[in-house]
DNA sequence: TATTGTTATACTCTATAACTATA
DNA sequence: TATAGTTATAGAGTATAACAATA
């Protein structure tokens, strides 16, 4: 019945993720932004303009999605669209006060480790970081 | 600079989660299914007829949204709605021979651990498993 | 010529409310 | 009365293609 133990340990790893998909879209509802509005509000950091393009690469969509994303976002004061200094096809967006006060509370939804993790002592905490960093650490994102 | 462990466990674990969301969406993309579709697809189990309302709950969202995303899978083929047998208001949702085959491809896209898994040793694998499932077991997903 | 962002289009997802058929 | 699923509706996300402005 064992599969071996890294298909064991992704599969718990999958749970984990299913259960953080509800967690994420009860912060959305809560917030009153969509699941792509709420991955573009965090994906933004104060005082760091970003291009339109980088969150095309986070939320993993065409270019033309963003958009209308931040077109609401934008009419909601959450973010402002500024002229990009070196090259006048790009605009940066920046978040407004507003804008950073909801990624705050965003953050508070989805920054704290799930309850499951005070399942865990202090050491094994550690040991879980040790092993989940060199997992990730090893398989960088492809582009 | 150092938070606390468990939220430096529980940020490598979002990067991975940030990751399998790109790998989901490139196998949902591959095998010309939306999003919803591929989810709805990987709840049913063949041979386990399971109602409707069982996929309004893996998919979190209201019931009105799974007849038409149940719609479009059956118009394809790869389900059937049948008449449940102990409750003439419920449908019971079956894969066809093509919903199952298109199922097990899903699987190879996202069963597999990702190639990050392969940094580890086995007992290393092993300790990952343990501690992922004590996260995950101590948290059972809220209704 | 290539790139950034926008617009237009068609389709899918989403929640809400009202409805039908059953329990 | 309550529940399972449907329909109608409106708003949001999505990719594609065509476009303007800029590089």
């Amino acid at each position: 019945m064992g599969a071996d133990p890294g298909s064991e340990a992704w599969s718990a790893m999958r749970d984990l993720m299913m259960a953080q998909r509800g967690t994420m879209l009860a912060a959305a509802s809560e917030l009153d932004l969509s699941p792509p509005q709420l991955l573009a509000l965090r994906a933004l950091h104060p005082g760091e303009p970003a291009p339109m393009s980088a969150l095309a690469q986070v939320l993993r969509c065409d270019a033309s999605n963003v958009t209308g994303i931040v077109d609401r976002l934008e009419d909601r004061g959450l973010v402002q669209r500024r002229p990009a200094p070196h090259d006048r096809r790009v605009k940066h967006l920046v978040l407004t006060e507003r804008g950073e006060e909801l990624r705050r509370r965003a953050a508070a939804w989805l920054d704290a480790p799930p309850p499951g993790f005070e399942a865990l002592s202090a050491d094994e905490q550690r040991e879980l970081r040790d092993l989940l960093r060199k997992v990730a650490g090893a398989a960088p994102r492809p582009a």
